[in-house]
DNA sequence: AAAGTAAATGAATCAGTAA
DNA sequence: GTTACTGATTCATTTACTT
């Protein structure tokens, strides 16, 4: 499915004003912060030097500003839309106040805490190492996509696992069956996600940064839209800068609006928009990423392996480091779409100018070949793989030997 | 040094006013959040019940409240002091505006995020995870004690224990000595301290609870007892609630004033301060990660694998999010110098108490059974294990059954 | 053996949430 | 509001392991 991103220069007041009302699933708004200064950079070559002024005469004309366009938000929102608002110290409580006023103070669901660490200039003070992210809802019927982040290291996941009842007293206990052992309370897949968010804060050396000041990390813009948005959904970014917002949409699926008041934020929005780079530690996503995201995928599997990634070839992974009795030793992993005869016809095709190797397919998916080899090709199931098939397999399957499984 | 600890029963605006002016070093408010519940706790014996409410006509009869108050606060403020205010996300906005009005927006110092974790179930949206204190200076000649945290794992210290110098056109140089080697600075000790404090919520079973709702825990007090203020000044807390302030400042060699209108809450602040008691608290002496005991050999093998890391057991390395035939599944990897055998021991050993579960291990080396299953424990291959011997074996066995090899 | 240390497990808690 | 009931947290306690 391609996605679309449309930009227009202009002040987000009249743009939003022409937009259909109801028409946008998540409005990300980044202002100016009414720091008072003059915010400028330049690209890494030199080439290009964007910046804008966050001057006011007072706060009642920034609360002016604010307050106007906040109500054009809510416009074009959809009933089950919602906006992230992002500010810091130098306004919130201006911006909290005109967002309840617009939004009502019941529509406000959270105050996320962007925390990040910098480096210091040993000022005298406390380090500002966060910026806030205000999340309102249009209606109390809005979408949104829990999210699960790991337990915390100091949670005794033993015991949480256990069944719990009241006692004679009325007191809370862990459940126990009638041999005294503890009963098993289903499945546990993490805590629902905190309002204060720890991503890294753009490196200056970051292959992300393309010379905007305020540029906002990849990782960010990706958690905020897939919270509140699913695949297909259209993302409004009012004052989109150098176009984050448009490129973390692209990248993950949605369609997106940005509005710019500078025509050279806006170009170099469509130029990021046709080239977008996302440092290396990042996820790539589908559609066009698919490649590089299978290729990251590829590695998962074969975490361990003492193996040379290939990065070329869209039938071979990886190439071992060894050599297997004088010959190379190609793998490729099973992708989600292919059945296991197709991977090995996939690796077979790749290889078939290289003369005499060994070929290993690592299945990810249970197939039904009772034999390890398939006309040439090693079939190694994945550590995963094997594991759940493992487990299944005991009702199923009394002849030890058969460790590849039925579908 | 002893230090004196004054308490009074009443409302803090009259209480202030009949105080001297320009008396206090720090004050540290911790009034009502604008909730719109009664918060209530028991104490853990069952002796006492200590509530207040925090319901209100509406956000003006609460700004009104605020905003009268702060201006007394202001008054006993020396000119050197300055003021915490603790509130959350319910009233900030509304806070913030009262205290720039009073204390003016450039004595506004910093927005302190206190970040801690905390149980919770499974609630729609983000858990909140965070309380604000607004950092304001009566003058801008307040006293401010620079506090420094441990630098983050991933800084060069020796770089920046080097010593600097400018060269001959002006830019900063790593000092080197005749011999050209660099000279060190002395000690660094580390970065200024973040706006974002983590430290542990009061947590259910600590010692230092008291019963009291909303009581703080120590540590947080301490800190900013010790950044404001210097051994014998004086502390001001206009809600002090169960007396945590009075009881740090009393600890750390601080006077201290405890205002509250609740005589039970002045009472056990009494109480408290005869007889103090603070809990140590593991997560914050030894920090998160020394909870993390999940080796990174394990995780490695378990890459691409649906589970949950398990920190805390030394014989299981995780657990599986999806249950399989309603039972947990447990998991351990093989250990560089144990024989499988001993890693399935370990595993089982660990799990002996937890009632019917799968127990898997993930087989790092070559192993002689030709079963997949070793006494109730399934082993699995890891897919570089699986690779190599596969590969290997080809020449070695014929039989294609035969997939678990000989050392 | 005894003492001391480290690891594993237990259990109360609720400025929690949901209905 | 009011009631019912959840579930991760963290220190205290217990058990296991060294010296």
């Amino acid at each position: 499915m391609a996605t679309d991103a449309v930009t227009h220069v202009g002040d987000c007041l009249e743009v939003m004003a022409g937009m259909l009302p109801e028409s946008v699933d998540l409005v990300y708004a980044d202002p100016p912060f009414f720091t008072q200064k003059v915010h400028g950079m330049e690209t890494r070559d030199g080439s290009a030097r964007y910046s804008f002024s966050d001057i006011w005469e007072d706060a009642g004309e920034y609360a002016d500003f604010i307050g106007e366009r906040v109500a054009g938000m809510r416009d074009v929102l959809k009933p089950t839309g919602s906006l992230f608002f992002h500010c810091d110290k130098s306004a919130s409580h201006i911006i909290r106040v005109a967002l309840d006023r617009v939004f009502g103070a019941k529509n406000f669901q959270s105050e996320i805490i962007w925390h990040y660490k910098r480096w210091s200039n040993g000022k005298r003070g406390l380090l500002p190492s966060h910026q806030t992210i205000f999340f309102y809802s249009k209606t109390s019927d809005f979408k949104f996509n829990t999210m699960l982040q790991e337990y915390s290291p100091a949670t005794n996941i033993d015991q949480i696992m256990q069944k719990r009842v009241r006692d004679s007293r009325n007191k809370s206990v862990y459940l126990q069956d009638d041999c005294g052992s503890i009963v098993s309370n289903g499945t546990k897949k993490g805590v629902p996600l905190s309002d204060v968010w720890e991503i890294p804060f753009l490196n200056p050396k970051a292959k992300e940064r393309v010379g905007f000041p305020t540029q906002k990390p990849f990782l960010l813009m990706k958690r905020i839209i897939e919270i509140a948005t699913e695949k297909g959904d259209t993302v409004l970014d009012p004052f989109c800068g150098s176009g984050s917002t448009l490129v973390a949409s692209q990248l993950i699926g949605r369609n997106s609006i940005g509005i710019d008041i500078d025509p050279g934020a806006i170009e170099l929005t469509e130029r990021r928009l046709a080239n977008p780079v996302v440092s290396d530690s990042l996820l790539m996503a589908n559609g066009r990423e698919s490649y590089k995201q299978h290729s990251k995928e590829a590695a998962n599997y074969l975490h361990g392996i003492d193996y040379t990634p290939v990065q070329r070839n869209k039938g071979i992974d990886g190439l071992l480091k060894e050599e297997v009795d004088g010959l190379p030793v190609f793998i490729r992993v099973q992708r989600r779409h292919e059945t296991i005869e197709e991977t090995a016809d996939a690796l077979k095709r790749a290889v078939a100018e290289k003369g005499i190797c060994h070929l290993v397919v690592v299945a990810t998916k249970p197939y039904k070949y009772a034999e390890k080899e398939f006309f040439g090709v090693n079939i190694i199931p994945s550590t995963p793989l094997s594991i759940n098939e493992s487990i299944k397999s005991e009702s199923e399957y009394i002849d030890g030997n058969n460790i590849l499984l039925v579908e």
